[in-house]
DNA sequence: AGTAACACGTACTTTCGTGTACGAGTTAGG
DNA sequence: CCTAACTCGTACACGAAAGTACGTGTTACT
């Protein structure tokens, strides 16, 4: 999805190069919001130069980071278990997805910077719209609190995944604990 | 506290200006930590000259607007009256500051990219420290949880804070709610 | 094997923010 | 009222990063 290809198809090197990037990218932007496009093509063992070739500017590369996030997370989520009390597909959502959520969060503070706000809210829509629809499921059944609005019920939930994703850089959080400890909290906090 | 007075006294209307410059320093700042020393200056209503007059550098500005925001967020958290249960004091807390620490967080992230990570701790483990005993204080009580360690049920707090002032403003959350919303969050992860 | 696609280095132009230098006009305060 | 302190504009040097231009060598695919 880099360049818009005129019609012409890309060889297996370029595809490979690209996917180094992108994934470059990802890492590189959800430490550093602000990693330069040298930074980024130094990590993907790339010359800038042939990052340029693939991607015509910064935007267009957060634009792909971001959506190959995306790609992953729906992948990985697809993959739960949605059926049951709404309290344990929590655990399982959160059990199979925090770190990429804690990561890809980060990205989007990234994005922010040089996406328009309006493209942000329109990638992250999807995932986010899954976490609702689990929200209010949990409220009809009567396991989730009410009396807050869905949507910051759903975005404190991002907000303390990004910040155990910080706890965990800054090492005043053990990798091992940090599963079990940001399950018991979303828990807490959504819990009627 | 700003360049170092190499004894001899600072006119009214120096004083007056640095005000106004720190001022909008924390105010600049919080809303983008990017901002430019031309930006705060202009904020301020006063000459990029007249800002390097007093601060020789961004690190020193910064620094500035750090002091002063902790300074008064002393200032506020003094004034609570820190006695009964370690519920309703916390609540107290939170009411009186949850818009000023709000601040301050965004106003900390600026800080991280300007100065040297172990200032930064550094000035903020004053107000951190408050929290941090009125968490422990609440364990043995028995009314707050102790399964997760300390620094993480502190620190988090600070994460929702911040996340409900980035709700605020991208208008997702009504300012008249905020502080109700904040406060039952912050209750439900604290709580035993 | 030949050709288009790709990798990639060097070098240049822009842009932007920081910080410095100089200097002239204005104001506070003894 | 006089002087030091303050304001503030213009101009300049510097570095970082984005993006462009151009050329050469290499590799994949038919």
């Amino acid at each position: 999805m880099p360049t818009a290809p005129t019609g012409r198809r890309r060889r297996a090197d370029a595809e490979r190069s690209i996917a180094r990037i992108v994934s470059a990218a990802r890492e590189c932007l959800s430490r550093d919001p602000n990693a330069s496009i040298d930074d980024i093509a130094k990590a993907a063992g790339v010359g800038r130069m042939t990052l340029y070739g693939h991607f015509r500017n910064r935007k267009e590369l957060v634009e792909a980071a971001m959506a190959d996030a995306l790609r992953a997370g729906e992948e990985v989520l697809s993959e739960v278990d949605l059926s049951g009390p709404a309290q344990d597909v929590l655990v399982r959502l959160l059990e199979s997805s925090w770190s990429l959520v804690a990561e890809s969060t980060a990205l989007l503070t990234a994005a922010q910077g040089t996406l328009p706000a309006g493209r942000v809210r329109e990638l992250h829509a999807g995932p986010a719209a899954r976490l609702e629809e689990l929200v209010r499921r949990g409220q009809d059944e009567g396991v989730f609190r009410t009396d807050m609005p869905v949507t910051w019920l759903v975005n404190v939930v991002q907000y303390v995944l990004h910040g155990a994703a910080e706890e965990n850089r800054a090492d005043r959080l053990k990798p091992e604990d940090t599963g079990r400890i940001v399950i018991a909290t979303v828990r807490s906090i959504l819990a009627a």
